[in-house]
DNA sequence: GTGAAAGCGCTAACAG
DNA sequence: CTGTTAGCGCTTTCAC
């Protein structure tokens, strides 16, 4: 066999390192780690070998002798969704700061397989997990609490567990919106919810029953449509709203997406945002700023969501005593051009 | 110190585990990697004691010993696109089936840090590497390519390396696409390009170019927008056309979110689609069916090609020497009701 | 079948 | 300042 070292591109060791440089093992590795007990001298000949020789350290090897890899876990139900993205955005930023990396897992995944599949998988390479908008929980919950796995649930809303958390106001967002329409003089107000087994969902949905009540207002049933956060939902459920005898002045989507299904629906039977129909929606998606006209919605402060979630899995990190609370970030309403005062319609 | 094995929490190793059901250390090991060559009483004596202590595989020391991780490393430029979601998805599932985990890598973190980061940082991590629409990949691939890392490019067009790749048919798209228009009696089609430093985007202009060549039609310089694949610049492409002392009676626009721009700025100015103006895209997004009108566009089977460049890397990986070349996709036009044959405006 | 022992590549005391 | 030497937790020959 002529040359069999072709497999071995790349592996070089700190041993091979030291060899060339005439140094012991060790020194090497505190060169590679900074430490400040190495003569110049030393240095600069370690280095240079680690140039010639094209070493780079093995990770996997380090982070088993130091006890940590410096990989957090993120669980995500689907990608290419553009909420979780701004969330993901967050996560990232604060997590590149720190100098850590992040292995993405997606819920669909083994969903099916054993329940226990995220602490077993995870143990080991993955220091803390960050669970986004997670769907049914109970099933690896109670593993991760058990063992004092550091994780932090994003989104969660209306779990009934004791794990830290960070959400956003869904219910006083949704008052806020539905007040807002009221105030602009709607009476008969469309709402469009989100898939119901989500509690933002169903704080959305709360929120604007609560408005309504506050203002004396009736809650018609029949102005509800339940939707699940998808473009065609508001296009569905903006029809189904409109062909009711007395339909509403103002709808409003649980989520952006659906707000824009909504519009298309609307116009599509040649009815004007916002004269004739006035639309609000939810989540303030980078998108919902270029419609024509422009979302008036309730903004989630998503990315931060992201960093704040972070930053308390860091903190478990450190003290893993301390017992991080759940906490509510704040939605706020952003008035853009698809809402009007209520007029008569002239049909 | 009353109990110091707080820190301990899922600290159960192969050795307890081999002490509390007297065995030894290697036959534990034996049972966990299903070695046939263990008698079935150890081993149910063996995993009934993994049971009780809550013993986990310690993921990093296995890899370190078996000198590999089954991680692949995906590099992206940013989250939260849906076009990019759709790679993800074929990644991810085709991931899953081979039992390999994902370390996903945002393009813009540590870009000024240098350039060999990838490299260096991914060394003994990650088995692979997936570089998904890579901008200015001079930077690491040169080091990957002469470490023979294994990767492959995703989408990358039309930049000049030697490293597997997998794209889209992308000219031929184009081409379809405005000869389509053609073929509806359209003579003077606008089209708003994507960012002109992807080969994707520049593909795209030349199969347009070479339609309208192939048909003995002028290509008239205004009436190509340069855009940057972002629904702005749809919007304002659109209106730069329209406005026009001639302005064009069909727009392509370099992608579906363009596209969606340009259907709005269109609606804005009374116009209708597709009886006013036409419109097609590309990419076509999950969006892209739902919009009223549902749109025309070139479809890219984006999720595929995440399917087949996994692949390609998998094959990489088990035959290193094996030169896997670069591949293209074929693109197909989806035709839906944003485009309409031509007739002369009203006005 | 099962035990013993030699690493995987690196870190972290501990001497000197 | 630098060399030495235990491990980190697991895999994998090689014997018995």
């Amino acid at each position: 066999m002529p040359n069999d070292d072709v497999q071995t591109t790349g592996k070089v060791t700190i041993f091979d390192v030291a060899e060339a440089s005439g140094v012991s093992y060790g020194t090497v590795s505190r060169v590679i780690n900074n430490d400040p007990h190495v003569r110049p001298a030393t240095r600069a000949r370690v280095m240079d070998a680690i140039q010639r020789l094209g070493y780079v350290i093995n990770r996997q090897a380090q982070s088993l002798a130091r006890g940590q890899t410096h990989v957090i876990g993120v669980l995500v139900p689907e990608l290419g969704n553009g909420y979780i993205g701004e969330i993901m955005r967050g996560i990232d930023g604060e997590l590149d700061q720190a100098g850590y990396d992040l292995m993405l897992f997606t819920t669909h995944r083994r969903a099916a397989k054993e329940a226990n599949y995220v602490a077993s998988l995870v143990q080991g390479v993955v220091e803390g997990l960050l669970l986004v908008l997670p769907r049914n929980p109970a099933d690896y919950l109670g593993v991760l609490s058990a063992r004092k796995f550091p994780h932090v649930l994003i989104d969660h809303q209306g779990i009934d567990t004791t794990s830290p958390a960070v959400g956003a106001t869904n219910w006083q967002g949704a008052f806020v919106a539905t007040e807002y329409l009221i105030g602009l003089g709607h009476r008969r107000i469309g709402f469009i919810t989100g898939s119901m087994d989500l509690g933002c969902a169903q704080d959305r949905l709360e929120g604007y029953k609560a408005a309504l009540r506050a203002h004396h207002l009736p809650i018609c049933p029949e102005l509800i449509y339940e939707g699940d956060f998808f473009q065609h939902a508001g296009v569905q459920g903006a029809n189904a709203l409109l062909d009711l005898p007395e339909p509403p002045s103002a709808i409003f989507a649980s989520n952006d997406v659906m707000a824009m299904g909504a519009m298309d629906a609307v116009r599509h039977r040649g009815l004007r945002v916002p004269d004739d129909i006035s639309i609000i929606g939810f989540d303030n998606i980078p998108q919902s700023a270029v419609l024509l006209p422009p979302l008036t919605t309730v903004q989630q402060p998503l990315e931060q969501m992201g960093r704040v979630a972070t930053q308390m899995l860091f903190d478990m990190l450190q003290e893993p005593g301390k017992r991080t609370s759940r906490i509510e970030l704040p939605t706020e309403l952003i008035v853009r051009q698809s809402t009007a005062p209520y007029r008569n319609r002239i049909g």
